[in-house]
DNA sequence: GACGAAGTGGAATATCGGTTCCGGATCTCC
DNA sequence: GGAGATCCGGAACCGATATTCCACTTCGTC
């Protein structure tokens, strides 16, 4: 996608280079279809190569699912930046908790992901920008006093994420519900008069430790 | 578990019934720990038989996986009863929210089940119960103001499933987090001055729709 | 206790999906 | 345009897992 790809991982000769692009484009297709377990031959048809091909340019499936989590992070951060320009803290907020789930709906592949494996280790670049971004928008709709303070990051996104889990069964209610639960939920995240909550605000660092005790 | 499965299912030997009933406490526990991915030979060494015995009793995995999914909706219609048997309809309905993504963490199955597949024409009795004295829980909470009037059953059944899902990844933080995000939720279902939600209520006969179209 | 029916264990089979391999096609550079 | 490196397709391989099958054991009954 960049042309710095050709420093590290860009096989040496034009055609190679568009092929791999090609199943890139494939993998994250197939895979917010069907999700991740999608077999690599699916992706290798509708890449219109051959499995050898895929295999050759990803060793291993897990490559793949990786290389295409992290585009999907990298258009997440766009997003992001974009909700983010927003003044109005609490607006920048709201738009973003709406993006989310709609965003992890549209590539169930970084859903399942986030939801499943370590992930930790690899990606550390796009992947460590967004949780900064994320955290920055709660921060400051926290300052802002537009949601309640004893929340983290780490709640918002696990909270959100699990809406798009919930909803991706829905077929073509999925948007309005999607909406449904995030009003819902922004609605317990105000800060008018909250039940107290039991535990700490979560942060990404917790997240990332629970995810690394998790796989070990 | 009852005298009647002699009648539909039972074997006609006694040793046999009781390893049935040793094969399902196994996957119950196998399925628990490892979803229901887990290898049907790991099921038969837990229940200490072969896997011809567990292939004999239930035809394919998706019959044990089925009538695992029976026996926990049973259980669950035991636990909404006790809570429903609460004469405050608000304390009723929180005491719920707060026991159903236990019960689906406890039972991992069960919330694999009902996020992926259809399970809608298998197990009509036990489900139907539990759908019915959902719907009666909410209503009642309804009724009493406790809860918003414009959401349903499925809205609330999706979104606590939700929570379950998010917050399996979460090793020992799981308990609180759960506890932190279901308070959150129903400082958004209070009816004090929610802001209005796109859609209608959803109710168990759309959720069972949805589930049809999908798996068709 | 002995006989037949019912049930058992686990090896064999079938299937599926990821990975490897190689004969042949394609590109690049001279 | 040809030589040689690079890359391609997809068949073959391999491991994992569900399902079947049958020689052997156990149960229930007389």
């Amino acid at each position: 996608m960049l042309p710095l790809e050709t420093d590290r991982d860009g096989p040496r000769r034009a055609d190679a280079r568009r092929n791999r692009e090609r199943v890139l484009v494939a993998a994250e297709e197939v895979f917010a279809e069907s999700g991740v377990k999608a077999p690599v031959e699916e992706v290798a048809r509708r890449a219109g190569v051959g499995v050898g091909t895929v295999c050759r340019n990803f060793p291993t499936k897990q490559a793949l699912i990786e290389a295409v989590v992290g585009a999907m992070y990298q258009s997440l951060l766009e997003e992001i930046e974009v909700v983010g320009a927003d003044p109005d803290p609490a607006r920048a907020f709201e738009r973003f908790v709406i993006g989310l789930p709609e965003f992890q709906a549209r590539h169930r592949a970084l859903a399942d992901q986030m939801a499943n494996e370590n992930m930790a280790a690899s990606n550390a670049g796009p992947k460590e920008q967004v949780l900064r971004a994320i955290s920055d928008l709660v921060a400051r709709a926290q300052a802002a006093g537009a949601i309640r303070a004893d929340i983290g990051p780490g709640d918002v996104s696990m909270l959100f994420a699990g809406v798009a889990h919930a909803t991706a069964i829905a077929g073509e209610l999925q948007p309005v519900l999607r909406e449904r639960f995030v009003r819902i939920i922004l609605d317990g995240l105000r800060a008018d008069d909250p039940t107290a909550l039991p535990g700490r605000p979560l942060d990404f660092a917790q997240l990332k430790r629970m995810n690394q005790r998790r796989t070990r």
